[in-house]
DNA sequence: AAGTCGTTTTTGATCGTTCAAATCCGCGGT
DNA sequence: ACCGCGGATTTGAACGATCAAAAACGACTT
């Protein structure tokens, strides 16, 4: 079996020293030309390649960016979070870095593990999902100066001006805000929306979204509003049943939801009711995409790009120190209506306890 | 700033050497008992903790297991490979391993990547998915004698007899081959079938159980068989169109579908044809549950665990010498039918050219 | 008292790379 | 001739752990 060759196989067959060949690899510019080319061929070839873990050890960079992979959500949320792994994977090939995910099923142990990939230079940076406010991996990142960033805002009070904290969101408020809009210039008067219970940093956001739109272009009274909107768990099931009441309550004439699955049980409560009328969900999951609902799509490339932008700068693959001044600390992006034509499908009857996924809904309160 | 500490601090502080510290760690059972506490009172006090790459440069074992992750599938598919993504990870970390995921647009580069990767003593082992015949990735690995194992067979000639692959794999035959005759138990006489065209491993494989079935409960004639059976590229519209062919010249009764999206497309044009009729589809996905689709469910949690298992045994962390005898070198695992009733929705008109979703459709041959 | 054996602990070398500092080399200026 | 200088290259040490072999220790024989 061939030994995989080193540094001083490479320096020995192309007549320098070990570290002229490092000098090739990780600063090309300080090697004269036809050196630099002299070695590069006998890399070739030998076939060399650095050992990842000895470069680590020395030099103490990764490459590699840490990412916590949470269990997996009920179906539906969890596509968002996987669309936007998978893009922070390319995103991080592009600039030649990897990612490492690990999961813990308590937080305790999830700190552990972030410690201990921090300590074996295991990873540069963190990148996570989900964070909640006064999240406990936040402060302990803060407290122990290890660079991450976040997608998702913290929510604190003022979060621009949060300079300890890198963050990439989606503005959910100028999503919403932009399909009610988008429905009331196409023919509605009374736009429903459904969404999660107070207090959800993403859930208040966008109910506020919807809230202004419709106070700025319709006339509607604060009953009124009040009136248009509903609260409730997520799922299908819950958008159903809640969208029925305002249907019976309010008279709306269109629906903006806070996710498809809201949005889809909206459909089908206008169906029953024997209305056809506009939904908008969020998420832009294949179930939209499956049934023709129109969804807010966010930008999970573009968040990707602008995490790591945040963390290593425009190109590189170092850290970008966190001098406090400056540097933008955060990324709001805005995300886009996809539109869709609900002709293929159309929701009928709904008997009372249909179960339309197998949902583990835990409590309702 | 405080220094991490390392071996030898933690050595100094319980008065021991560098190597009883790391006897403690990787084989306690030869430490004496009353120094092993000793020992690890001092790593506790210090919160000492390994450095990696350290340990991997010297002990050419890395606890990480590589995962290439594919370019994202058009919605719906992709689906089951994250799904199977969150079990291996869970899986891994309950044996303290974790997962480094890598992409490459190139096959090519990919190679690269792999080969890198296994130089650098980055992974012990790669698990690979959405392999096909006479992947080029699977000669390397075989021929550089890197440990894999790939949720997939390799569909060579008789894969069971493969002794140098281990694979794990989900048995689409029976799993629509059961779900066939459970339509047939339910009333259903003339079961219509939407698959891929042929050759596709999975796709033949699903047909081969439906034809099965339907041959051994039913009494048709190959003619009929034939007549039932219709190949198209996955998708909404394609599902709709060949379910819509066969409605109006087979006149079936049910449909079984190699996938959620050719399901919902028959569930779809059986509803535009005013028949009520069961379908059920393939892959379990949150359209299917979300729209009451019945569907086929692979157990990717022990697609996970079996994988692992294959590679590292029933419970460590070294990769299983492949001596070539006696070991399993594959697992083929059972799927479950999910039921459903799909009373909550039914599939009104659908439009000429109605594109219930944003799938790229590429070319039709 | 010396030899033997088994268990526990220590010692020195090593993994493959990069860092930091030293050396080498050619050239122009005094 | 000597010095200084900047660029190119080399040298020795270090990174933090494990491996392999040697040494220390105790108990038990002979």
């Amino acid at each position: 079996m061939r030994q995989v060759p080193t540094v001083d196989d490479v320096a020995r067959t192309a007549n320098v020293s070990r570290q002229t060949v490092s000098n090739v690899l990780n600063a090309p510019q300080v090697v004269r030309a036809e050196t630099r080319a002299r070695v590069e061929r006998a890399i070739a070839e030998l076939g060399y390649r650095p050992h990842g873990s000895a470069r680590r050890l020395r030099s103490r960079k990764s490459f590699t960016i840490g990412m916590a992979l949470d269990p997996l959500k009920n179906g539906i949320s969890g596509n968002v979070l996987d669309r936007f792994l998978h893009a922070v994977t390319e995103k991080a090939d592009e600039r030649g870095m990897r990612i490492l995910l690990f999961t813990a099923r308590e937080r305790h142990s999830q700190l552990d593990q972030m410690a201990a990939l921090r300590d074996g230079s295991d990873v540069d940076a963190f990148v996570l999902t989900g964070t909640e406010h006064g999240d406990p991996r936040i402060d302990w990142l803060t407290d122990n100066n290890v660079p991450f960033v976040t997608f998702g805002r913290p929510w604190g009070d003022d979060d621009f001006a949060d300079r300890t904290h890198l963050w990439v969101d989606v503005d959910g408020y100028a999503g919403v805000h932009d399909a009610t809009a988008r429905l009331i210039e196409q023919g509605a008067r009374r736009v429903g929306f459904l969404g999660w219970p107070s207090p959800s940093g993403t859930g208040d956001e966008r109910r506020r979204g919807w809230r202004e739109a419709s106070e700025r272009m319709l006339q509607l009274t604060d009953a009124d509003l009040a009136a248009l909107s509903a609260s409730v768990e997520d799922g299908v099931e819950q958008g159903a049943a809640a969208a029925s009441r305002l249907l019976e309550a309010a008279q709306p004439d269109a629906f903006v939801c806070a996710s498809d699955s809201l949005a889809l049980g909206a459909a089908m409560a206008a169906t029953r009711h024997g209305r056809r009328m506009p939904v908008v969900g969020y998420d832009n999951t294949p179930v939209a995409a499956a049934v023709g609902l129109s969804s807010v799509d966010q930008p999970l490339e573009e968040v990707a790009s602008a995490a790591l932008e945040l963390l290593f700068g425009p190109s590189g693959t170092d850290v970008v120190p966190r001098t406090g001044n400056e540097e933008p600390k955060n990324r709001l992006l805005a995300p886009r209506l996809v539109e869709r034509d609900p002709s293929g499908v159309s929701f009928g009857e709904i008997t009372g306890t249909a179960n339309a996924g197998n949902h583990t809904s835990k409590g309702t309160s």
